[in-house]
DNA sequence: ATTGGAGATCGTCAGTTGACGACTTGTTTC
DNA sequence: GAAACAAGTCGTCAACTGACGATCTCCAAT
């Protein structure tokens, strides 16, 4: 719970006089653009396992540089919050799922399998779904505005992929086709928390699991749809 | 983030003197051991709003007490933490449920049915949710430990009563009897995060929800086990 | 070499926060 | 009714934390 690092540099010796040649300074001086870029990606690492709550200091020493200097490149903590989660939690959603996953020249459970298996690489992992969790702890509705739109057009592309496939109408109300779709991307979603925020032991490698689950979501398909054009 | 809270008593107004009858103080006095329930209840409520990091002065104000108050019933905020814990996240587990879940003169459906009504109302609350991540979040490995042990022997259950229902043999392997137990539970579980964490309109009732996802279960256990047995 | 702009750090301030010693006040008991 | 005990509060301390003015130092262009 607490995210406070012992100092790891030395701090820069203080030359005695100007001319001290030999040893170089321990500072870093890097492109604005890179330290800018270097700061962002640790910070990720860094909220994602501390918390938003966890200090300026703490991840300054992470990134090897002094707690003022992150103040050059971000006018607030809060801002700097802001931008983490746009380049680590909105960035790494792509667009080409869309595309693949509405390409029927090939089997709807390949596609499937396909694309879970690079959800997994991109978005399950410990830092993206850590991220995500602190986030919408900690302020209701900052999570899920920037990613609810992406996730639930996934979600009604799987559905009606589905549907295609299997020959069934899909389900007029969006609000059903989402409550379908969650039963596979639920249930992989739990998977990922269980494994990366739980903390519990994992014994199936990923793609079995996804391929288990898309198996049984593809085969139960037809009577969900059923089950919900019965109930409200 | 902030879960500082304005001070909502105006404060003991200091009597002239001892004889200042008719108004009563703003203290209210109780006996120790419901000062103490009253202190751990509303502690539950306000780390599960505020997370575990929330200050120990906002907890005081909202049980309507001193700050110093507090380190009178718990030497300190990781054992008032602690205790929250056990009270809040390990105790609404009930004993009945297994013997609920195993009563074979009702239909397995029915008896799921009728467990994750009463789970969703227990344990699937925004209470012990968002309690259960902040913890899992804070400290690798604490939130599973007080819990995990119950939840995996009723995945086993409830795989066990599916298997012997259905005629199916009970897979040898544990891992994979808690694989497809989480198939069912897992989802149920994320739609209750959707719902208390993420904070997603909801849109068909929880019983709906149960009863889909109980039968979805069901219909396909026997092509799971099918599934499980043939991969490693 | 000189110079000046930009990368980087030091030191510090004000507000916060867990903890606690000293004190006050209500209630019970004889 | 006063003694004695426990419930409750005040005020404060030291460490922590976000923020920032002043300063230093590296490198490139002149």
């Amino acid at each position: 719970m607490n995210a406070q690092l012992t100092r790891l540099q030395p701090r820069a010796r203080k030359t005695t006089q100007g001319t001290a040649k030999g040893r170089k300074s321990d500072r870093t001086r890097m492109a604005s653009q890179d330290r800018r870029r270097q700061i962002l990606d640790k910070a990720a690492d860094f909220f994602a396992q501390y918390g938003l709550t966890a200090q300026t200091r703490g991840l300054a020493t992470a990134c090897g540089i002094s707690q003022r200097l992150l103040y050059r490149y971000f006018p607030t903590k809060d801002v700097l919050i802001e931008e983490v989660y746009r380049a680590a939690i909105a960035g790494p959603f792509k667009a080409v799922w869309f595309s693949e996953l509405s390409d029927r020249n090939k089997p709807l459970e390949e596609r499937l399998n396909h694309f879970y298996k690079d959800y997994f690489a991109t978005i399950f992992t410990s830092r993206w779904l850590r991220l995500f969790m602190h986030a919408s702890l900690a302020d209701v509705g900052m999570a899920p505005n920037y990613t609810s739109s992406m996730i639930l057009q996934l979600l009604e592309m799987i559905v009606a992929e589905a549907a295609c496939e299997q020959d069934v109408a899909t389900p007029l109300n969006k609000d059903v086709q989402h409550e379908i779709g969650w039963t596979l991307h639920g249930a992989l979603s739990h998977y990922a928390i269980r494994r990366h925020i739980y903390g519990f032991a994992q014994h199936a490698p990923e793609d079995t699991v996804v391929a288990v689950h898309v198996a049984h979501f593809l085969g139960g398909f037809r009577s969900a749809v059923a089950a919900w054009s019965r109930r409200p």
